[in-house]
DNA sequence: GTTCCGATGTACT
DNA sequence: GTACATCGGAACG
């Protein structure tokens, strides 16, 4: 699959494929292990209910970043993706620190390695995103994805944070990785 | 290990 | 005014 085209499915289906997938921003970055799937259809996402001035993104192009601010301190990243109905991301909540680990340190406060990206808002913080990279393009630097060539083990269940739509299990782990924000049971495999 | 709490921008009632 | 896709530190055991 191009690095376009991973974007282009149902946000369940690109939150499974992009664990296992190396992410950088600026060359700083790792594996990607934890992510939630979102979408219009979905109480808890910001899409329900239609466009508002934060979750513009959400509604534009696959393959785009959506960034917001939450609990006022915080940033959270998502990619944009499924091209056919609008309102649909992916979160991604942790990262297995790789490139780039002095620069992460210094970011978060010399945190040990495990607890660098592991959770929305510090892996935001770790790779310096924020609000100034809200919509941008992320086929083109400072992003760059590469999706993992072999079949991972993967660990799916529900969603942190979330009240409404709490049952639905769109949260998915690279299974037995010490990186994610909390741990997960339910094991398959998928690539 | 656990629970509790404060920080505080933005959306929405 | 209330809720929120969070985090880190304090207090406790």
């Amino acid at each position: 699959m191009s690095a376009r085209g991973v974007f282009d499915g149902t946000a369940e289906a690109v939150a499974r494929d992009l664990i296992g997938a190396t992410f950088h921003v600026s060359g700083i970055g790792g594996v990607i292990v934890e992510t939630e799937a979102y979408d219009a259809t979905d109480p808890a996402s910001h899409s329900f209910g239609g466009p508002t001035r934060r979750n513009g993104p959400m509604f534009g192009p696959p393959g785009r970043a959506y960034v917001y601010r939450i609990y006022g301190l915080h940033w959270c990243f998502n990619l944009v993706c499924d091209g056919a109905r609008r309102g649909s991301a992916v979160l991604i909540r942790a990262l297995e620190p790789r490139s780039g680990l002095d620069v992460m340190r210094r970011r978060r406060g010399l945190k040990a390695d495990a607890a660098l990206c592991s959770g929305p808002g510090k892996l935001c913080e770790a790779l310096g995103i924020d609000a100034a990279l809200n919509g941008a393009d992320l086929t083109q630097p400072p992003f760059a994805f590469v999706l993992p060539s072999r079949s991972v083990a993967i660990s799916q269940g529900p969603r942190i944070g979330v009240t409404r739509g709490a049952e639905t299990p769109w949260r998915f782990g690279l299974a037995g990785s010490r990186f994610l924000s909390r741990p997960l049971s339910a094991v398959e495999t998928a690539t």
